[in-house]
DNA sequence: TCCATATGTAACCAATACGTTACATATCGA
DNA sequence: TCGATATGTAACGTATTGGTTACATATGGA
């Protein structure tokens, strides 16, 4: 869990997670064209810390590696936000509600 | 984006958020109270970066300074979920599906 | 008024994160 | 076969993170 949310918690992977995602199989050098602003291997560190938490799997074929996004820990992390949260909106998101309604006489910081 | 992420990537600070939720506000000593492992000002700074994500919206109360929780980043994501991947689900959820009943000479690493 | 309580700030340290360059290894294809 | 291509590893440096202790400031209430 906290390494998808640190995986997740930088753009540059962002990015990558969504060029894999519409790019099924493709490989590292694809990856890496799109960024021209960092190396090489930074690009392939942050695809170890996306392997790392799940959020892509990885195969080699010959002097390639394919790349593959996985769906899953994402699905864990959306149905926790279902089972967790979704009834929250309605009973609780009103705390922001209460603060603006109610002002306190010292001023928020 | 990046914050939130982030700020979640972290198991105390999720506990701290669920704590918060819980107890719409509680103090700052209120969470500390649930803490016996790590200090008052690490518990702190969990919550400045909890705000600074959005996270928690805070107003000092005299002496005191009371937590909300803010679910609007949450539900920000969790938007960004059901449009930018739900439909994913039904037809690029099946990558992996590709990869397992396509094993390739060599193995996986 | 003054002690208790609640919070805040600063400084420090070790670990981690994220980038770099240099070098190495494996595979491909002409 | 050999140069090109693709990937991998190691080392380094800087910035940030997540913790600590020490000290400071503000408010509450007896």
């Amino acid at each position: 869990m906290d390494s998808v949310f640190l995986a997740l918690g930088h753009q540059t992977r962002r990015k990558i997670l969504d060029i894999v995602k519409s790019m099924p199989g493709c490989s590292v050098a694809d990856v890496v064209k799109y960024f021209d602003d960092i190396s090489r291997i930074a690009v392939m560190k942050h695809l170890d810390v996306l392997e790392a938490a799940d959020l892509i799997v990885s195969r080699k074929q010959g002097r390639r590696r394919e790349l593959f996004f996985n769906a899953v820990p994402i699905q864990m992390i959306y149905d926790r936000w279902t089972t967790e949260y979704s009834r929250f909106w309605a009973s609780r998101a009103l705390d922001l509600k209460y603060l603006l309604e109610n002002p306190s006489e010292s001023a928020e910081t």
